[in-house]
RNA sequence: GGAGAGAUGGCUGAGUGGCUGAAAGCGCUCCCCUGCUAAGGGAGUAUACAUUAAUAGUGUAUCGAGGGUUCGAAUCCCUCUCUCUCCGCCA
């Protein structure tokens, strides 16, 4: 949630922040609002320090065997209309709340101007596209090849954008989760957590997921209020929900691999092929909560540590700045990686890195004591993928692709793989 | 699933209708004393919001959440959530 006194304070520079994303802010209709909020408010607490008084003086008379009719006649009154402003306020509020709660952060400053994806602007690139003496397959065809994938298998069980591995690329994949973890855990400082795959609203709602893309989500049918994750940055980060954490114990980073689900609504046609864009895909997430001055020291971190994974698997990518257009709800500043995929000649991403300073912090009171203001303060919140564990099966599968066909295992995974060099059909 | 107990400030824990934003202890901060260490003495110490130049005052709200009773609720009533104990069941 966007700073409530700054919206107050400065609307302008709101929402030129946000008109950067291309949404558009009815400045009147917050000005309007929140003018009658002020009245309304000041109104209601006076009402309600007159009846405060009044019900102590009843106190205190009563103690003295005093008489109280009068006093309660005036209470009666201060009540009826207390009562007629609280219902008002109440609505305002109501009204204000939906408009704010519905406002995406405001984007850092050094976020590049544009409007959708193209507009992304390249920060790093690492290793050079492989080129092959062959046409190269895409993955499909290198795991049916292999026979290594069962995709009638998925869609009879779940019906679409779902994926059953088998055998070799069932190992490939928990190998990747495996390596992924002890690289964060081991030499990047995380701790490993294990976390529920079902969380309820009010957890979505404080990483900004609710209550603006509930299209995006599974939910669970029945009188249970929860839904599938759609990415562990929400159970990591709601970790700290109503926490005030002592600066000593700054920054936090945690790690964890989970299952994702997304409902993928509105990208109907689009990578319809394959294991590109699933319901439910793994991926090992990397969140840190930090104090407010070191945050983008930790975004660079963070996204180097990202980095690291796919060096160490030896795959090409690039990374890029999202652009204003295209960077999402909660993060004021997002870096995505991007691995190339030979069969699609292109780089797609497999990691996306963000800063979501304090609104998510604010959403979900996550604060930190700072020593010198003697004072709780909104902790900064980041997260990114480390990586998504489906895309980086993809990409080893079409980078690591022989001509017959098989597959050589990367040198960092084979310890993992039982000391295997390659993937065939024997 | 059955039976019972509980949820109070950073933590532990008192508090069954007004004098309680909340005893006491721990922790923390500051000061004093003590030639080191250990110990002792004193003061302070919730959060949010509104008003304000103000992190000065003042006001409002908050004792798991939401409703209700009452002039007045941490305290009484209802609903929900969660935790713990015992029994059953189960990976």
């Amino acid at each position: 949630m966007i700073n409530p006194k700054l919206l107050r304070s400065d609307l302008d520079f709101v929402a030129d922040n946000l008109a950067k994303r291309g949404y558009v802010l009815d400045k009147n209709k917050l000005r309007l609002l929140e003018v009658s909020r002020k009245e309304l408010q000041i109104k209601v607490e006076q009402l309600r320090q007159q009846r405060n008084k009044i019900s102590k003086s009843i106190g205190k008379n009563k103690g003295k065997g005093l008489d109280i009719s009068e006093i309660k006649k005036d209470v009666d009154n201060v009540s009826a209309s207390l009562i007629n402003e609280e219902s008002k306020l109440k609505q305002v509020n109501e009204n204000l709340d939906r408009l704010t709660q519905d406002l995406p952060n405001l984007l850092h400053e050094s976020v590049p101007q544009g409007k959708d994806d193209s507009s992304n602007k390249l920060h790093t690139e690492w290793g050079s596209p492989k080129t092959f003496s062959f046409d190269p397959l895409d993955h499909v065809e290198l795991a049916e090849g292999l026979g290594l994938i069962d995709l009638e298998g998925a869609s009879k069980l779940s019906g679409s954008r779902f994926a059953v591995l088998r055998n070799d690329l069932a190992m490939l994949h928990r190998a990747l989760a495996q390596f992924m973890i002890d690289i964060h855990t081991l030499e990047h400082g995380y701790e490993e957590m294990y976390l529920p795959y079902l969380v309820n609203s009010q957890t979505l709602f404080g990483t900004g997921q609710l209550p603006k893309f509930k299209q995006d989500l599974f939910f669970v049918d029945g009188e249970k209020d929860l839904a599938l994750i759609p990415t562990a940055e929400v159970p990591l980060t709601n970790l700290l929900r109503d926490k005030i954490v002592k600066a000593e114990n700054l920054p936090m980073k945690l790690v964890a691999h989970t299952p994702c689900f997304r409902s993928e609504a509105g990208s109907y046609g689009k990578d319809t092929r394959g294991m590109i864009r699933q319901h439910q895909f793994d991926k090992v997430e990397l969140v840190q909560i930090v104090k407010p001055e070191d945050s983008y020291n930790a975004l660079d971190e963070l996204l180097s540590h990202a980095e690291i994974i796919l060096r160490k698997l030896n795959l090409p990518y690039r990374v890029v700045t999202l652009c204003s257009g295209d960077t999402g709800f909660s993060a004021s500043k997002t870096f995505d990686i991007e691995v190339w995929l030979p069969s699609q000649n292109c780089f797609r991403e497999i990691s996306s890195c963000s800063n979501c300073e304090d609104f998510q912090s604010r959403r979900i009171k996550a604060r930190w004591k700072n020593l010198e203001m003697q004072k709780p303060e909104l902790v900064h919140t980041l997260n990114g993928s480390g990586v998504a564990v489906g895309r980086a099966l993809i990409a080893i599968l079409e980078n690591y692709q022989n001509e017959d066909g098989t597959i050589t295992i990367p040198d960092i995974l084979r310890p993992y793989m039982k000391n295997r060099e390659i993937i065939s059909t024997n």
